[in-house]
Parts: C-alpha cells; sequence; structure tokens
DNA sequence: TTGACTGTACCGACTGGACGGTTTACCTTT
DNA sequence: AAAGGTAAACCGTCCAGTCGGTACAGTCAA
C-alpha cells in the first residue's frame, strides 16, 4: 500500500518518542515499538541508530524548507517580502514544527555534528538578510525572535499562551514589513 | 583549604567536558577524570548523576539572576529600565553565559523535568513584561530576539560573528529604551 | 599522651541493566 | 524459489550506582 513511508512512519514513531518520553528513551527498541516494529524492521530501513537521527533532521529542515516556499510563493515571491515570508511559515508551522523540531533533541544529545543541515540553513539564511527592505539589523532581530520562540518552545520552557504568539506575531509582521525608526 | 569548592569544581569539570566532547560524554568518569577524581569522589558530592545535572542548571540559572541584579542596580534599579538590564545582562554573560548554558544539554537529553529552575526564570520574566515603558509586545520581542540568539549559540547553529552580535545589541538596546512606532 | 572511636573525603573493583548492532531463521509476495 | 521484509535471540560494550576499604583529622576519656 504506502509502500515507501514506511521510513516515514518509523520517523514520525521516533517523533512520537522524543515528545512522549523524552530524548534519552529514543533507543531502537522504543522506536521499534512506537512503529509497531521490530528492532530487527527499523535497522532493516536505516542502517544505524546515527542515520535515522540524521534522517529525522533532514526531514525537518525539508519540511520547513517546503513551508517557507509555499509562503513565499503566496507573497507572488517578491524578494523583498521573504522575510514577511518566513515570519509566516514559522506561525504557520507552530504546531507541526513544534513536534518535529523536537528531532533536534535525540541528535543534539548524542552528537551535536548532526545538526549540520541545520546550520547550512542558518548560514544561507542570516546571509540573504541585507535584502530586505527593513536593513539587515531589523531583519536579523525577526529571525532570531522567531528562532527564540521557536527554541523555547522546543525546549518545553515557553510561558508563552497562543494569544501571546498573536500579539507577537503581528508586531513581527510589521517589524518584516517596514523599517521601525 | 578552598572548602566547599569541591563541588563547584566538579561542575566546572562537567561544563568542560559537556563543551570539549559533547553532552552524551558526560558520564561520571569522564566528570570525575576532568576533576581530578574518582567515580566514587564524585558520588561522594553528588548522590546521584541526576543530582549533578540539577546543580548545573541551577548554578547557571543563579549566575545569570545575579548579572541581571548587578546591571538593574547600575540602572539606578530603575523598574522601566529591566528590560534595557535585561539586554546588557545577556550581551554581558556572552562568553560565561555560552560556557554556562552548556549545563542545559546533559540535563536536557536525560531528563527535560531538570530545566524547571529555568522554566521558573522565564514564568517570572516574562510575567513581568507588562512593566516596561515600550509595551508587552515589543518586550516581548526584545525578549526572544535575546533568547533566540543565546539558544542558537548553545546549540552551536549560530552563524553570528561579534560584529554582528553588536549591532544587534545596539538595535535591542533602542527597543528596550522607547517604543518603536 | 595515648589509644579507642568517629566523621569526612576519597578510591577502585564490581554488578546489573540498557543499548547498539549482528546473525539467523521465518514468513510473504512475486 | 528468490527477493523483500520482519522477528527474535544473542553479543559486547558502556555506564550508573554499590560497596568494602583506606587515609587522615579531630575528639575525648583514662
Amino acid at each position: 500500500m504506502v509502500k515507501e513511508s514506511v521510513r516515514g512512519s518509523i520517523l514520525d514513531a521516533a517523533e512520537r518518542v522524543v515528545r512522549e518520553r523524552g530524548a534519552s528513551h529514543v533507543t531502537l527498541d522504543a522506536v521499534a515499538e512506537a512503529a509497531g516494529l521490530s528492532k530487527g524492521g527499523v535497522l532493516y530501513h536505516f542502517q544505524t541508530k546515527e542515520a535515522m537521527l540524521v534522517a529525522l533532521v533532514q526531514r525537518m529542515v525539508d519540511t520547513f524548507r517546503e513551508v517557507y516556499a509555499d509562503a513565499q510563493a503566496r507573497m507572488g515571491d517578491d524578494r523583498a517580502r521573504s522575510l514577511e515570508a518566513f515570519v509566516e511559515a514559522v506561525f504557520g508551522m507552530d504546531e507541526s514544527l513544534g513536534h518535529a523540531s523536537c528531532a533536534l533533541l535525540p541528535a543534539l544529545a548524542s552528537n551535536p555534528e548532526l545538526l549540520e543541515p541545520l546550520r547550512g540553513f542558518y548560514r544561507h539564511h542570516f546571509a540573504q538578510l541585507g535584502n530586505t527592505p527593513v536593513g539587515w539589523d531589523q531583519a536579523a532581530v525577526v529571525t532570531l525572535a522567531l528562532d527564540g520562540m521557536w527554541l523555547l518552545e522546543m525546549l518545553g520552557i515557553s510561558p508563552l499562551t497562543d494569544k501571546d504568539e498573536r500579539r507577537i506575531q503581528k508586531l513581527l509582521t510589521r517589524m518584516a514589513t517596514a523599517p521601525i525608526h
């Protein structure tokens, strides 16, 4: 049936384990059980545990890239509005990002090098911040605020309510659109 | 002689291990070796490994609280300038915070509940954001941007140079002082 | 002052369990 | 029957925590 989504469903299971039991419980056995497989089954699809974690991080980055690209398309692919699109993308992912991003935790715990795809993304993103109509500094602050929100949520230490987030989104969108002066 | 700084030096050693070898290498043996003790010696001062990690997180939070309090004092303990003090405190810790904050990583890896002291800090901080002269939204954005910067650095995925950070500090200080409009 | 006793600090061998990875055997489909 | 996929037993390693022991400083009664 859904044939080659076995890998995907294993990754889903891994995310579930992180969320429900913490990064340190992401063992092959636990993931296998959550995926309705045996450890052997999981290792058939990913040669090593590390390969699984790599795929998890990569999928997260890819997913966000897609959402971001969609948002940019909705803005008419106007380069000047790409920061605006970035804001919309982050808030758009919200839950799914919050869920997906826990992918980082086991990777971080076992080997920080696995975050390389993410590092690449940020390098690229920050390098383009000068092309916005709001100046590099302001664009950087907008980006960092989004990251802060996202990371606090990921670490489970965010005290923000949904209403708080909506207020913040409004201000960030404004800051992504025009210089504040 | 140096009395009760043995515990402190063990925590220092733990931080060194995180920075130099990664969160997953923070084992009792590794910490003991870095501290010039045996595992038994470490466990004499901290009954369990978890207790050690708790102390590590607690010390980080306490240290930041102090730096923050100092900055506030320099602003004449003016409540209206506490956000400004917050900005200064974060940039002031910079390296030492960057170092200290890696305390979070092993805690996060082994048991997210250990981040409770940090959660408490944020709850309190965000609850006071209304008292600034710049409005809750703007104060929240400033705080989140600082968090973003700090967390990206902690995770080792920050692409920011020192010069970048100084530019950002300037803007954040401005945003912490007066409404942007 | 000396010997018995106590508390503090630390060491290092050991244990028991968890976990990553291997191997092998067992199904299904085709 | 061959290939794709899954299960389960097993192995070796790593690691937190235990435990018996050592060294040494202080206390105090005889």
